[in-house]
DNA sequence: ATATCTGCAAAGACTTTGCATGAGA
DNA sequence: TCTCATGCAAAGTCTTTGCAGATAT
């Protein structure tokens, strides 16, 4: 945070406290609900712009499962311990986390990495994996 | 199209075209203007709703770049010989397709989804890949 | 004939921006 | 101190919905 220029304050605080606590992929409505808990001022243009930061700092990470709000989590690199990809039930919206062949994937993914860097000439940072379908309730 | 209880009409034939003719992840804003040149009194509202139809009957795919405009293509199964991946440019949007590594990523992907839908009961319908990063111009 | 589609306009949902005030370093 | 951050409200985008009239089959 600090060592961008940033300052440290009690707002994105909160929105860092929530992004720890409450799980994984959360919207900016629920970030600003659990943030309001620590910082009861706070104002959801702040929690907007803290997660944009955070995001652009690479702190958190921000995607979208399909349904048009904006989804954002602590950023976990492939190599971090509790990296994971989603699992997407297009029905009622659960998000699964999974790490089973996160290993594979990251290891192909790494490669595919490198191959598209060089022949596309981009700057890769970051890659999104993710599953749809049915969840076992909504397959009834 | 038909044999859903479904009517061909002019506006969807429009909608159609414009994802064949012009390239790939087109907006619905895309899609509108291009639309409205083969059916010049096509709204937006039809074009949203003729999309969406598609993409639940699966002849279109939909996803996000993480600009919260959605985009739409045809949809390519696993197996069609245009099945590609996106590579997005974190700042000029720019999207370029790749069909680089599309084998092993499609082979790894096959696996992990069995998997996943063993493990977790999901009915996996489709998977989305993206690799986000800097493209040659806008590193500079 | 009749259930489905359509365009339009209005509403809705999510996100960003302007601005004066407040507060980290 | 002085630049950066905040809250509020207003504005902006993208998307969906209501409805009366039009249309495929």
């Amino acid at each position: 945070m600090r060592g961008h220029g940033r300052r440290m304050t009690p707002a994105r605080h909160a929105v860092l406290d929530a992004l720890g606590e409450r799980g994984e992929h959360l919207t900016a409505e629920e970030v600003f609900r659990s943030a309001s808990r620590r910082c009861p001022d706070i104002g959801l243009a702040t929690v907007y712009r803290t997660l944009e930061l955070m995001t652009r700092l690479g702190v958190a990470s921000k995607f979208d499962t399909g349904d048009e709000k904006a989804r954002y989590e602590l950023a976990e690199g492939p190599k971090a311990k509790g990296h994971h990809h989603h699992l997407v039930c297009t029905s009622c919206r659960r998000i699964v986390d999974y790490k089973d062949f996160i290993k594979e994937e990251t290891e192909l993914l790494r490669k595919t990495e490198e191959g598209l860097a060089k022949k596309y000439g981009f700057r890769i940072d970051s890659h999104l994996i993710q599953f749809h379908g049915l969840c076992p309730d909504c397959r009834k």
